[in-house]
DNA sequence: GCCTGGATTGTCT
DNA sequence: GACAATCCAGGCA
C-alpha cells in the first residue's frame, strides 16, 4: 500500500478529483475509500477561494495534500484536500467514502444511524472521521491501495451549490447494482 | 460594524 | 418531499 506523494495532489484539482476514486483515506483508526468528490478551481464562482485568499481558505492556497476543514450552515463541516501548487487556491471536496475500518468508532461517533448513513455524505464523513477546525492544515493520509479508479466514473453537476451548477465536476464511483 | 447567505443534514408531514 | 436549524466569513456601508 503506497502513501499517495504531494505530488499526485500538486495538479489541477479537475484532474486529481477522478484520480482519488477508490483511494483509501485514513484519519487516525479510521479508513474509509472515496466513492465521491467535486473538484473546485480559482476561478470558480462557487469556490471559497474565488474572491481571493482570507484567513479561511489559506490552506487551499497552502501546499497541496493538505486537509482544509470548514465549517457551514451553522452546525455541519465539510472536508477538502488542497491540489495545485503552493500559492494555487483549489481543492477537492470528499462527499461520500465507504467505511473500511474504524467502523466501530463511526458508529459511535454517529449514534443513532444506520450504518448506510455513517459516511453518504461531506458532512457525515467529516463528523464519522471526526474532522472538525483543529483538522485544518493537517497534512492529508490518502493510500493507494491497489484498487485502480474506475474506468468510466459518473461525471454530473455539483450538489448544494447555488453557483456555476452546471459545471460537471462532481466524480462519482458507479454504484453496485442492487 | 451590520447584514446576508451558505460546498448540509435531520426531522416532520 | 419540504423546511428549519444555527454560526461565521465575506461583502458592503
Amino acid at each position: 500500500m503506497r502513501r499517495l506523494a504531494p505530488e499526485f495532489f500538486a495538479r489541477d484539482a479537475t484532474v486529481v478529483a477522478p484520480d482519488l476514486l477508490n483511494k483509501r483515506f485514513v484519519v487516525g483508526e479510521c479508513a474509509g475509500r472515496i466513492i465521491e468528490v467535486e473538484a473546485y478551481t480559482s476561478d470558480d464562482p462557487a469556490s471559497h477561494c474565488f474572491n481571493g485568499r482570507t484567513a479561511r481558505n489559506a490552506v487551499m492556497f497552502g501546499p497541496p495534500g493538505h486537509l482544509y476543514v470548514y465549517f457551514t450552515y451553522g452546525m455541519h463541516y465539510c472536508v477538502n484536500l488542497s491540489t495545485g501548487a503552493d500559492g494555487d487556491g483549489q481543492g477537492v471536496l470528499l462527499r461520500a467514502v465507504t467505511p473500511l475500518t474504524g467502523v466501530e468508532l463511526m458508529r459511535l461517533r454517529r449514534r443513532g444511524r444506520p450504518d448506510r448513513s455513517l459516511t453518504d455524505g461531506p458532512a457525515k464523513l467529516a463528523q464519522a472521521f471526526a474532522l472538525d477546525l483543529t483538522a485544518n492544515g493537517e497534512p492529508a493520509e490518502v493510500y493507494d491501495d491497489g484498487v485502480p479508479p474506475p474506468p468510466a466514473p459518473l461525471v454530473g453537476p455539483r450538489i448544494g451549490i447555488t453557483k456555476a451548477v452546471e459545471w460537471p465536476r462532481r466524480f462519482r464511483v458507479p454504484p453496485p447494482p442492487e
